[in-house]
DNA sequence: AAGGCCCTTCTTTTT
DNA sequence: GAAGGGCCTT
């Protein structure tokens, strides 16, 4: 049969595979998206179960539009109506089909984390509790693990104080989440599990519609998701989950590895498919995630076989800092593109955090290279977006209050924070939300005119009849979202706001007319359809296959990614291993698996990059190789600069490669001289090349200082992590490189003192005590 | 009301 | 080394 051509037997084995519950674990570079479309095409082509019976969950859009676009080009037109999505998207959709039964309107709202946050700090103000003691963000953290794994406020487990401050921000969070009709991120699973669980009716109608339940990426579900999967499939059982415990890296998310465990035991009956042959990368890359993987505790063994041949080593680089890795990259690059025929399109360079790009990007700009940066909150974050969003939003549902909140005086209108605080305790009073309230205002007998009066009322006014305006005509006209984009804009004279003629402003224009190109891809559809995407974009969505220039990342924005040269910076412990790991062991595991993740991705090619210094918070300190690198045997490695480096750092004159100052200028010439395209915000980055703050003015970069920061070198021994501060403001120093200087500052951190000190030749220097050799005069 | 300046704080990963 | 909060001035 056609569909299973050029399949391996446990491919074959997985796509044909009975009825009944099914695991399929499948290493990397399995082919595990090929068996599950050929399964999709295979159910509806050869079994004959119609597309409106299955249901396939991912865990991004870009997963679902994928396996959409290779099921259409198995099937053609007899693939439609598959219910194909992010687990998020399907359960907004149920959501809003079943909002009668639930709390809130169908045509809620989802806040996105930014939101989420803001949320919290209300909830902290009301209560009266300190912002400093119980951080919102960390509020938050537990509020959404609660939420990951089902327990409502009412049944939130008190076992100290912080707890009992969290069920009662979690209870008011709630209640204000429904009080703006809306949903946060894990309200949209939770919801949906709850209502399942408890809706029997509601229950067996999905049950029965889905004979079919495919799951891609199991090994990263949660709790709330585990459930709605064993409720949607309750009726046929008909599970056919895949999934790698080996890539399981969203742990902190409420994700549950052990949920593969949990599938055995519930579905004793399950069929269990293996796949380890890898399609991907050379067997020299392989042994690399192998060795590394292979030191993962309790780990069933799974070995992985390359199709491909042996290829070349992995290549094991040091450099001196975070910038002369940058600048290896891009020699490395451009020297490949130069004299090798690569294109520039085969190389990603991944790292484990967001902020590591800055540097990557200062050093593509700087030697004039294009490069694409995946990251939704690249575009989605930036506040003119945010802005129009929020404009979109508040149309689409007025009791939205942050939302309110954000636009009711942007542009600058006159209404203030008192003015905004009064609407709130009126609004309350009347037992309305702020924005029903001012939509009131619009009707001409409303008796809330009598409230405000002069200046105020009159700002007031015009907001609420253009809200007013822009609802009735989103009603009557059923505007587009494109068209309401549009009469909002020109209403508020937005681009007069953002667009003062410099750089930065025609950026942030650029960027609203990014958003307004993606709006035209919506229209006829409901403003909600468009509201509910740029709510749920992930990172992922945003890679894009299209531009030829490389691709800047994140470890997580990488899974399920592949591509011929790949480089992994950062490689040093605190990085990778990340410090907030080092004291969970679970959390360390991750991280293992984090670096496997990254290596396999590589198909050709991989780079593994270490600093001996990185900067954070401005000044540099000295690192140690990750300590995953010590579990790779030497003979797997090209190891053209020695890694065992711990006792002793080399100078600077012994590294090779880095010392050259930007070679990659030779190289840069030549490279394709395809135009920094501007990409859509569907697919990446608005601007590539360009710096993500929008702002260039620092251009001149601090880095031009020869000496850089604190480059303290050897050992840690000479200042001694300490408790007690030795070295006060005023007293006089002498520091091994930058010799005598005067402090200004000092302070205690982790144990560790952090002086900043003022050198006659080298201006302020921020050191730490621990690494610099300080010597008190 | 609004804008500007200085201070602190922080940084994991993201649907 | 960015971003937000607090405090200042206009």
């Amino acid at each position: 049969m056609d569909l299973l051509q050029g399949l391996n037997p446990q491919q074959q084995q997985a796509v044909v595979a009975g009825l009944g519950p099914v695991l399929v674990m499948a290493g990397p570079g399995s082919g595990k998206t090929r068996v599950l479309t050929h399964r999709v095409a295979y159910l509806i082509g050869q079994m004959g179960v119609r597309p409106y019976h299955i249901l396939a969950v991912t865990f991004t859009n870009k997963a679902a539009r994928e396996m959409d676009v290779r099921v259409t080009d198995l099937l053609g037109e007899a693939a439609r109506g598959v219910s194909l999505g992010t687990f998020h998207a399907i359960c907004a959709k149920i959501l809003r089909r079943e909002a009668e039964h639930l709390p809130f309107e169908a045509n809620f709202v989802i806040f996105d984390s930014d939101d989420q946050e803001k949320l919290v700090k209300a909830a902290l103000e009301d209560l009266n509790l300190d912002e400093k003691r119980f951080r919102p963000q960390a509020v938050h953290g537990s509020i959404s693990n609660a939420k990951n794994e089902l327990i409502l406020p009412d049944d939130y487990k008190v076992l100290n104080y912080r707890d009992e401050v969290v069920k009662k921000v979690y209870e008011r969070y709630q209640q204000m989440l429904l009080a703006n009709n809306a949903l946060d991120f894990d309200d949209l699973l939770l919801w949906t599990a709850i209502l399942l669980e408890q809706n029997p009716i509601v229950r067996e109608k999905y049950a029965r519609r889905y004979e079919h339940v495919l799951v891609d990426e199991f090994q990263d579900t949660n709790m709330a998701q585990y459930l709605l999967l064993k409720h949607l499939a309750s009726f046929h059982r008909n599970v056919f989950v895949v999934g790698d415990v080996d890539q399981a890296i969203y742990r902190w998310r409420g994700a549950d590895y052990r949920n593969v465990l949990r599938f055995e035991e519930d579905y004793p009956d399950t069929q269990i498919i293996l796949l380890e042959q890898n399609y991907r990368s050379t067997q020299d890359i392989l042994n690399v995630a192998m060795a590394v993987i292979d030191k993962h505790p309790y780990r069933k063994p799974k070995k992985l076989r390359a199709q491909r041949g042996g290829g070349q080593k992995v290549f094991l680089h040091e450099c001196y800092d975070d910038q002369a890795e940058a600048e290896f990259v891009i020699d490395t690059i451009a020297t490949q593109v130069a004299r090798q025929g690569a294109k520039s399109g085969d190389f990603a360079v991944m790292y484990r955090t967001n902020a590591q790009s800055r540097v990557l990007e200062e050093a593509f700009l700087h030697a004039n290279l294009p490069y694409k940066l995946v990251g939704a909150q690249r575009f989605y974050g930036r506040r003119e977006i945010k802005d129009v969003i929020a404009y979109l939003r508040l149309v689409h549902n007025p009791n939205d209050e942050l939302s309110l909140t954000r636009v009711i005086n942007m542009p600058p209108r006159g209404i203030g924070e008192k003015t905004l605080l009064a609407v709130r305790t009126e609004a309350q009073k009347a037992n309305l939300s702020p924005g029903q309230l001012i939509l009131a205002l619009a009707n001409e007998e409303s008796p809330y005119h009598t409230l405000f009066s002069g200046r105020t009322l009159a700002a007031l006014l015009k907001f609420s009849s253009h809200l007013a305006a822009w609802r009735a005509e989103l009603a009557e006209a059923a505007l587009s979202p494109l068209l309401l984009m549009d009469r909002i804009l020109n209403d508020i004279a937005y681009r007069d706001y953002v667009d003062d003629s410099s750089e930065e402003g025609k950026d942030r224009w650029d960027n609203v007319m990014e958003l307004r190109r993606l709006a035209t891809e919506y229209q006829g559809q409901p403003l909600e359809t468009f509201l509910e995407r740029v709510a749920l974009v992930s990172d992922q969505d945003t890679v894009e296959s299209g531009a030829n220039v490389p691709t800047l990342l994140t470890l997580h924005a990488a899974k399920g990614l592949e591509f011929p040269v790949v480089f992994l910076v950062g490689l040093n412990d605190g990085t990778l291993p990340h410090q907030r790991s080092f004291d969970d062991p679970e959390a360390m595991h991750e991280e293992r698996r984090l670096l496997y993740v990254g290596i396999t991705r590589a198909k050709d090619k991989l780079y593994m990059v270490h600093p001996q210094n990185r900067s954070q918070y401005g000044y540099a300190e000295s690192v140690e190789p990750s300590r995953f690198l010590a579990d790779i045997p030497d003979d797997l490695l090209d190891d053209s600069a020695p890694r065992r480096s711990s006792g002793r750092r080399r100078s600077k004159g012994a590294d090779t490669v880095d010392e050259k100052p930007l070679a990659a200028k030779t190289g840069a010439a030549r490279w394709s001289a395809e135009p920094a395209k501007s990409a859509p915000p569907a697919s990446s980055t608005p601007k590539t090349g360009q710096p993500a703050s929008g702002g260039r003015a620092s251009s001149s970069r601090t880095s031009s200082d020869p000496v850089g920061s604190n480059h303290a070198g050897s050992s840690k021994s000479a200042g001694g992590a300490s408790d007690t501060p030795r070295f006060p403001a005023g007293s006089k120093v002498l520091h091994p490189t930058y010799g005598e200087g005067m402090v200004l500052n000092n302070r205690l951190q982790d144990g560790d003192e952090i002086v900043d000190i003022f050198f006659e030749q080298y201006g302020m220097k921020r050191v730490l005590a621990s690494l610099a050799k300080l010597v008190k005069q």
